[in-house]
DNA sequence: TAGATACTTGACTATTTTAGTCAGGTTTAT
DNA sequence: ATAAACCTGACTAAAATAGTCAAGTATCTA
């Protein structure tokens, strides 16, 4: 199982925003240069984070992005939501009655990758923004 | 991120293998028929699974493969190990004290990534494959 | 108001990974 | 002998990933 660059990015690039979002919005061009992200490929994702509202755009010369809300309230949850970076530990549809395979039931391993799928996603509904900046921080202290 | 379709097989193979453990080897022919998983896939991944020392072979007619330790024994860290299906959250490396990107520390995130890395691996190591049979058996009852 | 900066959008593509298949073995019980 | 079952390595189609590229639009500042 691993995470894909995008959904590792998206934090990334959302905990530079956190760290330097006082006064003046941040350009996705600072971050790339800071974080070492392609520019393009930060437009793609941002794009995402906006139209979910993690994000707010300011354009034109001295644009750039500011959070939209508080950082402890935007979880990682939120930021792989945004991003359709997803928890996936298996194939059969969960609706669907049917099991992985076509099997007419679930199969012998079937709660245990429900039990997974959720014990990763607890991790991910417990980590906000704020403890990753306040965690860097407190490192650096 | 996701699970594998070769990780899950090897579960779901060896949890079959584990209810029918008994006087007589198990035949991947069987398992395959019950689980609905590819015959050729199945002797891939027995042939990692008996590397590994997970389960033993029996060749020729009536043959098949047995666990090789007590169902106790066997930690879903054990099966996914042997698979080379493995845990990854970044894309530096651990040893090096580089970060990703090629930057010349670790980056703001990298802290997180290996706190998910361990939340995920911890349920691996505690979960077994008798875990595994005595609470579908008991949902049966 | 010209120009630069920065966001916006959508299409395109190379690479890698996954999830197998296929072909040809070898071993052993009956 | 023969059939059942393990064993091995090479091959491949399809999907996913990680971007790139091109052509905009909006807004600030000189
Ligand atoms: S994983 Fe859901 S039925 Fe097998
Ligand atoms: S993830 Fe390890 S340094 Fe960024």
């Amino acid at each position: 199982m691993k995470l894909t660059s995008k959904g590792r990015y998206a934090v990334m690039a959302l905990a530079d925003l956190a760290r330097f979002n006082n006064v003046n919005p941040v350009s996705l061009r600072d971050i790339s240069l800071r974080q070492g992200i392609s520019l393009d490929y930060l437009e793609q994702i941002f794009s995402k984070l906006r139209k979910k509202e993690i994000v707010q755009s300011i354009r034109g010369t001295q644009g750039g992005y500011v959070l939209n809300k508080k950082a402890k309230e935007i979880k990682l949850t939120n930021i792989f939501d945004a991003v359709d970076e997803k928890v996936k530990t298996v194939q059969c549809k969960k609706e669907s009655k049917k099991g992985c395979n076509g099997k007419s039931t679930k199969c012998l391993t079937h709660n245990l990758w429900d039990e997974l799928e959720n014990h990763i996603n607890n991790f991910f509904e417990e980590k906000s923004l704020e403890d990753l900046v306040k965690n860097n921080s407190e490192k650096r202290v």
